[in-house]
RNA sequence: GGAGAGGUGCCGGAGUGGUCGAACGGGGCGGUCUCGAAAACCGUUGAGCGCGCAAGCGUUCCGAGGGUUCGAAUCCCUCUCUCUCCGCCA
């Protein structure tokens, strides 16, 4: 959600940033909207002010036994009250009118974000560790699970249909690991508290990080009009909305280890094998609430510690910076972390860390009080850290053997009773 | 699920339908006093929107939305949340 006011005094930049999204100027619209909004609570003001004086009068002719003063100021407050009920409902039909086209524009991005149409215009920010050599031909993580009797899309299928998978013992352990290492990387050294939030929630909630009203279909929604988050992000997000922080308490960050739940409405036939794109999935979600001065800087911080988790894995990933076309809808700038599968032989997105500015905080109304006592509204960052489901894939198809045994990272032994590695005739 | 009680400002807590954005207390902030501090005393302390360079003026908001009324924090309806008791339950 945008600022209406910056809007009126840029709507040249306005444009502009929606171009670079690939959308037409909208400010036109936008701000004859604006001015008809404006121009309207002038006259209804006026009619309030009129109202509300004659009203006071009413009751001080009234307390002095003026009856007759009394009722020519009532006859003229009766007059009024039928153009300030109009008014009223008028006013709410205009704000409704310029909120519902404001909530549907995506975030503009920054400067540096590069310009392009898709995924193949991302640039390459930097690359980490090497490709691992094998010298056999890798598995890809469906082969190598199926194979072992630990990853099974079949029975999943008939609990739930395509896109859903039940994973059984130390498979089911080392995704279980896998959040684990992360939680603990993140609270006992990234500085985030770990939260466990409802993964359940209202529309507000799914307004407020962006999801609706324009992604309804992306969601799964429930019979009693609560909705399964798509990511954590809706939850740690709106923790703080409808509220004013102290700055002193900016950052502030908050972890999850969630389910996540996605239609994927709009990818049928795409990563239809494995686990890449499943219905359900789990997730560490990191999320930041900050200050404008804060959110860049945080930015970078983020990514370090999603980044932290791969090297602690001795996983070789990449990122790249997502250009205007591949850009979320809420985010200024985001950073993809692209984890090397030698399965797949190809890098695949394994985490997304994204600085919204206010465009969220706009949306939730989660504001701060700064150092002068301004209120202001906050900066809100999210990213994955990371998405657990991809990390096991990752795992999988970089740690696997010859004999087709998946050997098990150091970081994960603590969390992993000791077995060094599995997948073997024992499972 | 049944029964009841409530949602008022940073917190606690008043508020016969009229001059209530709201008593009073606490907290915070500023000041007086003091060598300094405490105590005491004085002052100050909500958010949104509109107009305005600003000071400021106006307007809306007492859980949310409707309604009654010339006028609603106060009356009526719906919803929602919280609390207590009972039932059920991981």
């Amino acid at each position: 959600m945008f600022d209406i006011r910056w809007i009126r005094d840029n709507p040249d930049a306005f444009d502009a940033g929606l171009a670079r999204r690939g959308l037409g100027a909208t400010s036109g619209e936008v701000l004859k909207l604006d001015h008809a909004r404006r121009d309207h609570v002038q006259k209804l003001q006026e009619a309030q002010t009129r109202r509300n004086a004659a009203s006071k009068d009413i009751g001080k002719a009234k307390a002095s036994g003026d009856d007759a003063g009394a009722q020519v100021l009532i006859d003229e407050v009766a007059e009024l009250k039928s153009f300030i009920q109009n008014g009223e409902t008028e006013e709410r039909r205009l704000t409704d009118e310029l909120e519902a086209c404001l909530s549907a524009l995506p975030n503009l991005p920054y400067d540096e974000v590069p310009d392009g149409a898709s995924e193949d215009d991302n640039a390459l920010q930097h690359t980490v560790g090497d490709k691992p050599q094998f010298d056999f031909a890798p598995k890809q993580h469906f082969e190598l699970g199926e194979d072992m009797g630990l990853m099974d899309f079949e029975t999943a299928a008939k609990l739930a249909g395509s896109r859903f998978v039940v994973l059984t013992g130390p498979m089911a352990r080392m995704e279980r690991a896998l959040a684990q290492l992360m939680l603990d990387v993140h609270t006992q050294e990234n500085g985030y508290t770990e939260v466990s939030p409802p993964i359940l929630v209202n529309s507000d909630a799914l307004y407020g990080t962006g999801q609706l009203p324009k992604f309804e279909e992306d969601q799964f929604k429930t019979v009693d009009d609560r909705w399964l988050i798509p990511t954590a992000e809706v939850s740690l997000t709106n923790l703080v909305r409808e509220s004013i922080l102290p700055e002193a308490d900016l950052p502030k960050r908050v972890t999850a280890f969630t389910p996540c739940f996605r239609a994927e409405a709009g990818a049928a036939g795409r990563d239809t094998r494995g686990m890449i794109r499943q219905h359900q999935f789990s997730k560490v979600e990191l999320v930041s609430i900050t200050t404008p001065e804060q959110s860049d800087g945080e930015l970078e911080r983020m990514l370090g510690c999603a980044e932290e988790i791969l090297k602690r894995l001795g996983l070789h990933y990449r990122v790249v910076v997502l250009c205007t076309g591949d850009i979320g809808f809420g985010a200024r700038k985001t950073y993809d972390i692209e984890v090397w599968l030698p399965g797949q032989d190809m890098f695949r997105e394994i985490s997304s860390c994204s600085v919204c500015g206010d465009f969220q905080a706009r949306r939730m109304n989660a504001r701060y009080r700064d150092g002068e006592g301004n209120v202001q509204h906050v900066h809100t960052l999210n990213g994955s850290g990371l998405a657990v489901g991809r990390t096991l894939i990752a795992v999988l198809e970089n740690y696997q053997q010859a004999d087709g045994t998946v050997k098990v990272p150091d970081a994960l032994a603590p969390y992993m009773g000791g077995i060094e590695t599995f997948g073997g005739a024992n499972g």
